[in-house]
DNA sequence: CCCATGTCAGTGAGACTGAGATTT
DNA sequence: CAAATCTCAGTCTCACTGACATGG
């Protein structure tokens, strides 16, 4: 695997990211509320509050009061877990998704006049490095084989 | 340009920096603290607080108060500017550019095997994309001809 | 005198730790 | 009884608005 430079790669990412992450200038929401709202869209189902501990990086009390609010705004539904009833199921409601949609519309309305401006092939390469970028992320996403966590 | 979905294109990038973005474990510090450390790095020069208002998103009072924590805690220092004795210039310590290498490398460190299970086809689309990722960011640091803000 | 640069004071929102309630 | 799931109370830090000092 000599033929990338893995350094190089990480610069790159992370500069453009500086701008990247700012892109969206409709729907200001803390950071906090916006990781949850991702995680609740990109998964796609119903989660627990305990569920959401594990990839949002914040304290569970903090993750009940950011719960209560969000539900309060009518951005996502609350409904006791019919097989545990300890735990209630959190899911996005129609405006938490037209939340979600609004910001990647608003990316890709800012990004498409940028590259417009690239060369042919540049925006091949951006087009054939996808597949690269959903593999990368489905690795992290299953934890590697081999590593027994707690 | 047909031969790129902008679309799809910000929904990758977008499920890619879920996990990218919470790769570094070490150095854990407030996400606009680094934002300002990352901003003093990346330019490499003294700047004034009011150029970083511009690029941070956050009020001038703040970055007052934001400053003057790094300061104490040793990752930048002040002086005033001898050109403009109502300015402070602002820089990084070797402290400072230490907690960014430190970063750096940690994404590397995770990234790394990350790759490594990549198809060969895969790699190579990652080093032909670093051109047109590093393009699109100098577009949108220069902001384009035409438009006039304030 | 006006504008730009930065700081101070007071308040509200974000986040944590430690303890408690309830169900498994 | 022990462990898991969630909530409550108190505190600390993050961040904002509005008023202020000072130099260009």
């Amino acid at each position: 695997m000599s033929e990338l430079d893995v350094d190089a790669l990480v610069g790159t990412i992370v500069d453009f990211n500086r701008f990247f992450i700012r892109l969206p200038m409709r729907e200001k929401l803390p950071f906090t509320t916006l990781s949850v709202i991702d995680t609740l869209a990109s998964t796609g189902r119903p989660m627990r509050l305990s569920e959401l501990t594990k990839t949002e990086q914040v304290t569970q009390p903090r993750l009940t009061q950011l719960i209560a609010q969000l539900e309060r705004d009518g951005l996502v539904a609350r409904e006791p877990d019919p097989r545990d009833r300890r735990a209630t199921l959190i899911q996005l409601t129609e405006e938490g998704h037209r939340i979600t949609r609004s910001r990647h519309q608003d990316r890709v309305d800012r990004l498409r006049p940028l590259v417009a401006q690239l060369t042919d092939e540049q925006r091949k390469a951006l087009a054939g490095v996808l597949p690269a970028l959903r593999h990368l992320t489905e690795l992290a996403d299953e934890p590697r084989p081999g590593t027994v966590d707690k």
